[in-house]
DNA sequence: TTGTATGCGTTATCAA
DNA sequence: TTGATAACGCATACAA
């Protein structure tokens, strides 16, 4: 009663175990048979064999994910839960599933893991490093490859990203355009792809409006102390405003300004990037920059599968746009 | 010069495939030949074919891990995310990796989805709702499952869990020891196993103590604001000290308390639970229970592994230890 | 449209 | 210790 193999079915409904195979998958079948098979089928709950499957196929249906970051940082915001999602609503309808690899093992055994198991017909890898061994191990494996994230070597991969330059400049010509012109930044972890990508982008807009685009420049690490310990320096050089490279840098600035007895945005206009959630409701609310992070998975995984159906096409490269969110924080600011 | 198969590589090292097959697997096979061949085996980087040794197997290497859970509840707080990193290193030695299925299909399609993929050997569920379709679902599925919580219907399951009964019950008798009488519970969202077990633990020391087990108690959801709503409600009924389901809860409690200028612990003690990062910080520290999630993802793990060895051995049951952390918010209580 | 036969790359059985 | 050889369950080219 219980069919374990096509041939097991094919006994039952009477056919051939070709004829089963081809009305589970699709084939050219009378609908006379094709009725009295799917019958059975559905009677007895046939599941396929996925291994054999995948053994004359040589497709499994699984995408491996891989997510290889420090455990403090990997679910410290919600942005790898928000990619996770996206992925993995952009899979439902097609694959299998995923496999899910973290940084659990060193890189190096992290990458002959994934190569040797061959499990997956594709990788979907973070990339926001500007030096990192695995992304580019990846890359040289014979297995297609879609990364989030994008360094300056993977220009001809495919990739997901958003446009960080465009935002950074966007945001950085906002606050130029406020009446601004000591304008400030503070960056992110050196050897980060959005650090240096978004300090780029600040350097393009200050040099649009032909301002000096070095004098303001402070180092940070994408926290939120960091916002605290480096905003006090641009003060003392005399911004009169500042781009921080996330919301919680600028929570930072916020709070070594206001303790200081600045005033924001009168004295000093602040800007973030994200659009978390607290930024809205930060006194003053944050002008910032928001980036659609689930909709970045999604992508990820329709490139992937696109890349899947035409390994031999032509890379997927795709930048994602953003957009400016603006609040109090940059509002009637010196000009009132 | 790239083997693809073992009979590429038997070639290549003079000997049969059988012998290749036992040199990679660890059989019986001479000194000399096991040299020459895995010499061969590691100049040519060969990898056997995962799918047809799962096929003639049984066996994949791949756990599934099944966390159907409302996105806005996911990756709320770090819950989720350290479940995962521990089950993640608790696999990394033994398995090929995990598969993850999330919320994003319903409840029956995600069972059927996993049913029909037959790609993991065993299955690691969140069982958090007292009625959850997908653990009875997967419970009855020809497949090794272990559950992260469980339901009374469970007891004959394979599970993990902290002791949410006996983990409230020595917080409230905490409560009781530093002399109050009055103690009140703010539960967890009805229909959930941690705000049932949480409730029973709270009733058990009430009733140890002689107390009325059922006057106190108020109805919550796991959320900040409803220890908000739920807080000043106990005020009326006279409470002397509040155990909160949750951190979070605990920290909505202190709000609605000072807000009416409520001493904590002075004139209400309150106690939450999880521990969370900013427990310790609050004004004034919070009383908690700490639980130890990542070592429940380990276990998880571990114990999927040791079913997986031996499917037809006694189910693996294990409640985990959990500690009271004794702060100010209970401290120097009415008796000072 | 249907059935037969072959091969996918392993592991496992059985002789040698 | 080693080598043939038979499964494992499926898809598919080829024949009918």
């Amino acid at each position: 009663m219980k069919p374990k193999t096509l041939e097991d079915l094919a006994a039952l409904a009477g056919v051939s175990r070709a004829t089963v195979s081809r009305v589970v998958n699709g084939g050219s079948v009378s609908e006379r048979t094709r009725r009295r098979v799917q019958q059975v089928l559905d009677e007895t709950g046939f599941r396929p064999n996925r291994a054999a499957r995948t053994l004359v196929t040589g497709r499994s249906g699984v995408v491996g994910v891989v997510m290889h970051e420090e455990p403090t940082v990997l679910f410290k915001d919600a942005y790898f839960a928000d990619l996770m999602h996206g992925i993995s609503d952009g899979l439902a309808e097609q694959a299998t599933g995923m496999m899910l690899w973290l940084g659990n093992r060193s890189k190096a055994d992290t990458l002959e893991h994934i190569r040797s198991s061959g499990i997956a017909d594709g990788i979907i890898v973070t990339a926001h490093f500007r030096d990192d061994p695995l992304v580019d191990g990846l890359r040289a494996a014979p297995i297609p490859t879609v990364l989030i994230g994008h360094r300056r070597e993977d220009a001809d991969a495919s990739y997901v990203d958003i446009d960080n330059v465009e935002a950074a400049r966007t945001v950085t010509r906002h606050l130029i355009e406020s009446g601004r012109t000591r304008v400030g930044h503070i960056t992110g972890r050196p050897g980060t792809v959005a650090a240096d990508d978004r300090l780029e982008g600040y350097r393009l807009a200050m040099l649009d409006a032909g301002l000096d685009p070095d004098r303001y420049v402070a180092v940070g690490n994408y926290e939120r102390h960091d916002g605290q310990r480096v905003a006090p320096e641009l003060l003392e050089r005399g911004v009169e405003a500042i781009f921080c490279v996330n919301d919680f840098v600028a929570h930072g600035a916020y709070l070594a300004l206001q303790e200081r007895g600045v005033d924001i945005p009168g004295d000093v206009a602040v800007a973030g990037f994200d659009d978390l959630e607290f930024a809205a409701t930060l006194p003053p609310p944050l002008t910032t920059i928001r980036q659609d992070v689930r909709a970045v998975g999604m992508q990820a995984a329709a490139s992937l599968l696109a890349l899947l159906d035409d390994p031999d096409g032509a890379p997927q490269r795709v930048l994602l746009p953003t957009e400016l969110i603006i609040r109090a924080s940059t509002d009637g600011g010196a000009s009132t």
